[in-house]
DNA sequence: ATTGGTGCAAATGCTTTGCATAAAG
DNA sequence: CTTTATGCAAAGCATTTGCACCAAT
């Protein structure tokens, strides 16, 4: 992965941002610096340091891709109006709930654990044994 | 809301489907009994009964919209590769993990708790009070 | 008879891609 | 020099919408 400046720029206002920008709110605020900058790059590279383990992809509920420049393992709350995320820096098993609407400020209005991982078909179709591919064939 | 019989089928095979099928692949399903059907018709439905309770829209991880015919409260696992969604029907403040793995088959790769709710500034421009909206103005 | 629902096709919105040019190593 | 990245424009998908026709109440 080369460093490019537009690599290093997206990097670092991502980084500064806190908000948890989709694609096109990070590439706004990009152009400012990098005016020639386009919005493919800005996938491009957002897709590709979050496969880099760089930054972190969140993808909750069905709306416009996020993106956070803290890689830490930490949960997110989102808004159902806005779409909005924030953090929750919550110690597990602690009361959860409550702790979520204190550091986020948001009122909770639903809470789903949100499990990923291999299902057994495809586990009969990984190669070696201990992958985790990430895309794949469509579902049935 | 009137019964159809484009509605009435939809929600007989959701039901009976268990697959957490997209829209499309529902649509594929109805079509043998409905030939004329349209997807927007299953897309306007499927929208339309979930509202309504009747159903429960899945939205998660960024992939493409599911839908489950039932509306108990239970978790979900999905898989990074395909997409494929599973129930998990865990009791809460178990060893969620392994009932995960046992009851779904899944190979867990992430658990990652979602939180919505609504954000302050959307508290701040909510009429009475007590509601939830569902969608609204765009995320700054 | 009304009013909501349907099918179709076109439109949307987000994201990805092909390709020729430019920059990194 | 060789290869990857970029910018632009066009394409791709899932989903939504406008509209004229149809059907449920």
């Amino acid at each position: 992965m080369r460093m490019t400046s537009q690599r290093e720029i997206l990097l670092e206002e991502l980084k500064k941002l806190k908000s948890h920008p989709t694609a096109d709110e990070l590439y706004q605020v990009v152009k400012k610096r990098l005016p020639r900058i386009s919005l493919a790059t800005v996938y491009r590279n957002l897709e590709q340091m979050s496969e880099a383990g760089i930054i972190k992809k969140l993808e909750y509920s069905g709306r416009q891709k996020r993106f956070d420049g803290e890689v830490h393992a930490h949960h997110h709350i989102h808004c159902i109006r806005c779409g909005r995320i924030a953090d929750v820096h919550a110690a597990k098993g602690a009361d959860l709930r409550s702790i979520v609407e204190d550091t986020s400020g948001f009122r909770l209005v639903e809470d789903q654990v949100e499990f990923s991982g291999i299902c057994p078909e495809c586990q009969s179709l990984l190669p070696g044994g201990a992958e985790n591919g990430k895309e794949g064939s469509k579902a049935a």
